[in-house]
DNA sequence: TGCTATTTTGGGTCTGACCTTTGGACCAGA
DNA sequence: TCTGGTCCAAAGGTCAGACCCAAAATAGCA
């Protein structure tokens, strides 16, 4: 026997909907109080599947006036929010966040050879000099992460992009408390950096893969080195 | 001047006490009617919250006496769910999925031939048996999708696992309607999915990345030439 | 003309009631 | 004593209706 959730269901409805195209982008659902009469549910329930479809990024919803709920293509937001909310949650080893960057940044860098545009360009150079002249950890750190997005963008690949957003994230959140950036690192990151984007720039891919493989590498070991001792160890052997 | 929403902000507040790991895992959450009175917020408020962390794949919700919401960690489903919303909402090309994957899925084998534990090469075993024998498209399909998910497992890194999840979830769905799966298709897909579960099974990284590199370009570049006329064409460049 | 005040539309919250589900307790019969 | 059925209570699910607040449109006034 079964007996789903009206306002799952609700929800399902619309999100079928609106996932085949029907509405395009920025479309707004009917007002909340005309959706009751429409499938004779409460307000309440209506309420809630459109809170779920928030949350999943498919509407945003507008209070006052010409308000309701707007259709919304998801984003790499939520894909990047829903990878922090598992790295977070689960206690996953940084280790394992490393790994997976090593996996991945690498065919960013390769694709973003391949696909950058020039506004992709100017991004990257610009993230650089801000590395470079950056003073404080946290601006030093957020300028790291503005380039490896900036490398994910340049790939052009949506679905690596959010990815890449949320593990940039996650490492930078990490790795702000610890104190392990000295002259020394900066100085490395910077050089890294900058034969990376030269191999984009010069739309090089194997320089690239390569460049980058070797520097998230060392950042991974290096990070890693120093937390030895913080760590958030869960054992996830079975 | 901010008004943010009171659900949101007891949402927030409970998600932040979950993933700071306050509540082991199944650890119920007050009920509703005793969130009201601790928050003096209405029970619609309340329940708003809740349906948020549910959507989050933070609580499960469950119905009935000694019901409510119970303390989870988010898994890999949400992560699945969360780049099925975007490849689909996206409409994006069959040609990034595929992309995406040749990028992964290499690392993916890599990792599974350095971690993978006896339990891992009995589902992979079992998943290219099915495969062999697979008499309907529908078969053939799920047995796929089940060795290259057997293959993410193995890696025991679940990060890369939730991706290769939805990734793959993607490619079958899209692959579905599609007839061309062919006797002959299937027969190379059978031994390509051996040698790399062999180099699997023999530890053999270096020989695991090539062979699943040739496999997935070799699948996705046949993909693609059948596809080429159903194209969701969505142009993305810029 | 241009600024302010009012109206109107629509989401946000609250109250209080009732329905449904489900585990547990209690009771009767074998 | 064990088994099964019945009833109860806890907790989520839904509903109806009211009121509050935000924002856009419009009317009205200087």
């Amino acid at each position: 026997m079964e007996v789903p959730k009206a306002s799952d269901v609700l929800a399902n409805e619309l999100r079928e909907r609106i996932l085949s195209g029907d509405y395009p982008e920025g479309t707004p659902l009917p007002p909340e109080r005309e959706l009751v009469v429409q499938t004779r549910m409460s307000r309440t329930t209506v309420r809630e599947a459109l809170r779920v479809l928030e949350v999943q990024g498919l509407v945003r919803i507008k209070a006052g006036r010409a308000g309701g709920a707007f259709v919304q293509q998801p984003g790499e937001e939520y894909v990047a929010k829903s990878l922090e909310l598992l790295i977070r949650g689960r206690q996953i080893r940084l280790a394992s966040v490393h790994e997976t960057r090593e996996a991945i940044e690498p065919s960013c860098a390769r694709l973003a050879a391949l696909n950058r545009m020039p506004g992709d360009l100017h991004r990257l150079a610009a993230a650089n000099a801000a590395l470079a002249e950056s003073g404080s950890l946290e601006e030093f750190l957020q300028a790291n992460l503005d380039w490896h997005i900036g490398v994910a963008t340049a790939s052009h690949n949506e679905i690596l992009t959010g990815i890449m957003i949320a593990l940039s994230r996650a490492v930078y959140t990490v790795t702000h408390n610890e104190g392990f950036v000295d002259d020394e690192v900066r100085e490395i990151t910077v050089r890294a950096h900058k034969s990376v984007t030269r191999a984009i720039k010069d739309k090089d891919p194997e320089a690239a893969v390569r460049r980058m493989s070797r520097h998230v590498h060392a950042y991974a070991t290096a990070a890693l080195a120093v937390e030895k001792r913080t760590a958030i160890t869960v054992t996830e052997t079975d």
